[in-house]
DNA sequence: TAATTTTGTTAGATGAATCTAATTTAGTAG
DNA sequence: CTACTAAATTAGATTCATCTAACAAAATTA
């Protein structure tokens, strides 16, 4: 078994991997908030569990036991998100610190009811994929909105960044998951778009923001 | 701030007072699975903290905050169990263990909505008092089924024992709260009795099992 | 009351997770 | 290629929660 601590650098460093590919122990130092001696020392102790392939000055890399295992921890943190809003009423910006606590909890029945009450949901609120019981990830391929071109058009379907602070401004716009936007204009200069979505018919978002939105482009 | 074993010892401390008034280090130790000494320092840091009375050779003694904060976590264990039976659909025996993780959940919200969710229940699915915002516990006296006498009639309104197994034991004779169960006769060497309720018309029940059921007298 | 047992405390060690300070290695920029 | 900077490691200290061994106090028994 695996203590909250542990499980924590692992989530991390997978999360790490997939979000800029090669992770050292300086990000995962940032991160985590915790100085890079007690990382270092850490990926040592997981190396010896065979949780982390480690050599010294070298990119940091979760064996296939480690993908594994974060991959559940991380099932965990987004069921609980799924659960949190469909089933009692959350806002997608309140979800993620609960489940931080959440998703350390070992029973596999209060995971496995949840998934049976949510109907075996295959993302999370945020957009985010749901690992399987293997902890296995099935990636989506989508477009960032501040890739789009004007006149494209853009179902969104995730979001990048699941901050409180981010998903109040969203839903301060009425942005949510689902919606369709279509690019009316962008700014040369800064990449600040004017986007219509809904009732909304003359949006500005900076960069900042569309960075963060994913979805799928339509046709049309 | 309480750490997660904090946490643990404030609140055993709280449930062994109410099952046996005075408390020692050895009971605390027992319970807790942990050696004397241990439990010795725990006291006097939560001493430092005002959470306890420490005085060597003393029976310990929660402080008014060390109760207050035990129980608040009782009532956070109390209203999952209850959440996990009412919403999530888990048999009774089931939610123990779950709420031994759960409780130590640090966001109000969460408590808050279950609380909402279950319509502020003020007992638990063992028939045990939810302590309120506060931590107060409502307390009722009840009669225990070993103290009745043949005739009397118990309407089943707790268990004193929610391990697993006991929990178990009465699904498999069909027992549960709100069951009224009649006192057909006392086996007066044992103390073993045979009762009726519902369609059980000659259930044999040892005191083992009539000392863990409580209940209100019916008259009639 | 004296002896014995039980309970509790003190002293000191350990392992986990963290830190700071010093040193080393790797990468970058002249 | 050398000098500087950034990243990583080593060494050693700290805090928390735990333990064992030894000792002391309180309670029980004879
Ligand atoms: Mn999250
Ligand atoms: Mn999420
Ligand atoms: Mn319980
Ligand atoms: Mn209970």
């Amino acid at each position: 078994m695996n203590s909250l601590t542990e499980e924590n650098y692992l989530k991390t460093l997978f999360v790490l991997a997939n979000e800029s590919g090669e992770v050292n122990v300086i990000d995962l130092s940032k991160r985590l908030n915790i100085k890079m001696p007690t990382v270092t020392s850490m990926m040592k102790k997981l190396a010896v569990k065979k949780l982390v392939h480690y050599e010294s000055y070298k990119p940091l890399r979760l064996t296939e036991r480690g993908k594994k295992e974060a991959g559940i921890i991380i099932r965990k943190h987004r069921l609980t998100e799924m659960f949190l809003v469909q089933v009692m009423n959350f806002g997608w910006e309140e979800v993620h610190e609960i489940a931080e606590q959440l998703e350390h909890t070992h029973s596999p029945d209060f995971f496995e009811k949840m998934d049976e009450m949510l109907g075996y949901p295959k993302i999370d609120p945020h957009g985010s994929p749901i690992p399987d019981k293997n902890g296995k990830i099935e990636w989506k391929k989508y477009s960032k909105l501040s890739n789009c071109r004007v006149g494209e058009a853009l179902k969104l379907t995730a979001v990048i960044d699941s901050s409180e602070e981010f998903l109040k401004f969203l839903n301060s716009r009425e942005l949510k998951l689902g919606l369709k936007v279509k690019v009316k204009s962008i700014e040369p200069f800064d990449g600040t778009m004017v986007i219509s979505y809904g009732k909304k018919l003359n949006e500005t978002l900076s960069q900042t923001v569309t960075k963060r939105l994913l979805g799928e482009l339509i046709q049309g």
